[in-house]
DNA sequence: GTTAGCACTCTTGCTCTGCGAGTGCTAAGC
DNA sequence: GCTTAGCACTCGCAGAGCAAGAGTGCTAAC
């Protein structure tokens, strides 16, 4: 049943409200505060209905009304505005998320903290996985008379060196040969092909040396390219909750902040959302332990290709026009960053 | 005045009945469950001079008695037992501390995890001050046309590495030479040193291609570099304070986590503690926030040199005695592993 | 010096109460 | 037939009052 154009604008009036006030909406304060031109009686009598529809639930009997995760979702999809950063908002993202300095992690943090500090929610982000990423080359660089730098660098600009120790000292030259067959082996490769490849078997050489040299590094270059494969999690403004009447009890809080920092679990949520902007709210979230928390997220690219995601996490009475805005010009400015003209 | 060996055995009991259990210690409890050999009536008037002198207090008249600070001081000082770690504890510190990779950082952040797990306290920890530390060499490598890697090692093994997008294409042979010129002119100087030196400015060279390519790089070197000096500060277990009975209320939950979040303010508060393993205890603290929490930490060293630390955050009322054992053992294992035979 | 006994204090948990906010229903009005 | 005023009713919340329990401090006897 379609809603009449009252009860969508007693809905958009309850929505709000609440989301700012964070309590139940009455229909006096309704009526007084947004102008609608019936009683509360009338008004009354509409919310019943919408309670009726779904639309709106009732703490208990002598409550106000609070708006049901039907509510929100109608609200996000038909009633609420965009809003415009202000000009000092964009100012502060674009000089933070600026600057030749390429470091694709380090922008990914700050995008997070930036995010968080506007919205006053709990922020995160995930650097792209690199599955599909292609190696540019391998270099083994000398550092100690046993100590050696293991370097691998991805078309994607990502790059990753450990630190190695060797048991044996190793002649010099045997690292530059080594790091060109290497190349010469895996270039243009991707990562995860190059995982399910015979690794150490497709390095049997006859120059002993270097036979021996790649039998103790090459157990290290799987790992390090294991942990490319990884992506990065990063957290911000996490004792932002506290300030949220929601999470105002020691078991809420405390269940939030254990569900957000179990990082593996909740990368793999994080991961397995659609591109673009997806907004989630409350039982439309799959995990238990997000019953009643709302999540936005929307992804960003590297070259066109490479995706990461940004969002935030709260209560389901959120900002969601605020926090969309906000989420999607970061990420906007976030794929100029890092696309190459 | 000195204690007598009554007082001193009851101030023990009272201080490990008050750890174990968070609950203020009467003077029955005392005589039944520690086998004193008086009866309660001589227990309260012994506790009534130990709080004359300042080692018990009473949340109020009714309640038991409670250790003061300079309590938990004579106790660690004096009563406490050292504590044996278990094999399986032993076993799992050193297999989680192991292997040849010498990835310090990541080896250091997992330090940090074991102790949180084995204490359900907050851990910490933070890597060594580079300042001391020297250049080895410097490496510019080439990732695409317009972008590379520029690659600083230093003698301590630490690596760093930025990805810095320039504007003009740049000669690939000048990357190398850039390198070198720069090995040169950097090697064996310590980090800081570079820092003060005029760095653009020894920069000048008649190669006009060179030129232009350090004109780009070398406000990323400098930025680079201090990004090297940067300790990074590990936290972990942050929701272990929940289950502390002590943080059993949102106000305080809140605070501790915000101490501990002002990552800058703590750094420095670990940085400024002495070598070795220092105990500080409630108002022994110089922070307001910390002023009912102790603080354990330990050093590490790298090479014998290098020092980084590691340690525990959480309420007055912690086991001192298992936690203090457990941060020795990690901070031994750690500069063994750290330390090149 | 040690101990039993007892009055006293303070916290904690419980119930009871009144107040305020908001609803739902009914009957009258437009 | 929709809208509105009026009113009874419901519930949560905060404060008061009370009893139970734990532990002390003091006194007097051992």
């Amino acid at each position: 049943m379609e809603l009449t154009e009252r009860k969508l604008r007693i809905l958009q009036a309850i929505v709000s409200d609440f989301i700012a006030s964070a309590e139940p909406v009455g229909s006096r304060t309704l009526s007084k505060k947004y102008d609608m031109g019936v009683s509360p009686a009338t008004i009354r009598n509409e919310m019943s209905d919408l309670e009726e529809q779904g639309y709106l639930t009732h703490p208990h009997t002598s409550a106000g009304r609070v708006p049901s995760d039907r509510a929100y979702r109608l609200y996000v999809d038909r009633l609420m505005d965009r809003v415009e950063l202000s000009e000092r908002e964009k100012r502060s993202i674009s000089e933070q998320l600026a600057g030749n300095i390429m470091e694709l992690d380090r922008t990914i943090e700050h995008a997070a903290n930036i995010l968080s500090e506007i919205t006053n929610l709990t922020s995160f982000a995930i650097t792209p996985k690199q599955e599909e990423s292609r190696l540019k080359y391998i270099n083994i660089l000398p550092a100690d008379e046993s100590t050696v730098v293991l370097m691998i660098v991805a078309e994607s600009g990502k790059v990753k060196n450990t630190v190695l120790r060797l048991k044996a000292p190793y002649p010099e030259e045997s690292l530059s040969l080594l790091s060109k067959a290497m190349t010469y082996n895996y270039r243009g490769k991707t990562i995860s092909d190059i995982l399910t490849m015979d690794i150490i078997r497709s390095f049997e050489t006859d120059i002993e040396a270097m036979s021996r040299l790649a039998e103790s590094i090459m157990p290290n270059f799987i790992r390090t390219l294991e942990s490319m494969l990884d992506t990065n999690l990063y957290l911000d403004g996490l004792t932002n909750i506290f300030s949220i009447p929601e999470y105002n009890n020691l078991e809420k809080a405390k269940m939030f902040l254990e569900m957000v920092n179990q990082r593996n679990n909740f990368k793999d949520v994080l991961a397995s959302r659609d591109e673009g902007v997806v907004i989630t709210i409350g039982s439309e979230n799959r995990e238990d332990l997000m019953q009643d928390c709302s999540l936005i997220t929307a992804t960003y690219h590297i070259n066109g290709k490479l995706v990461g995601k940004l969002g935030v996490i709260g209560p389901t009475r959120m900002k969601y026009d605020k926090v969309t805005s906000v989420i999607e010009y970061i990420t906007d400015n976030l794929s100029r960053t890092f696309t190459l003209p």
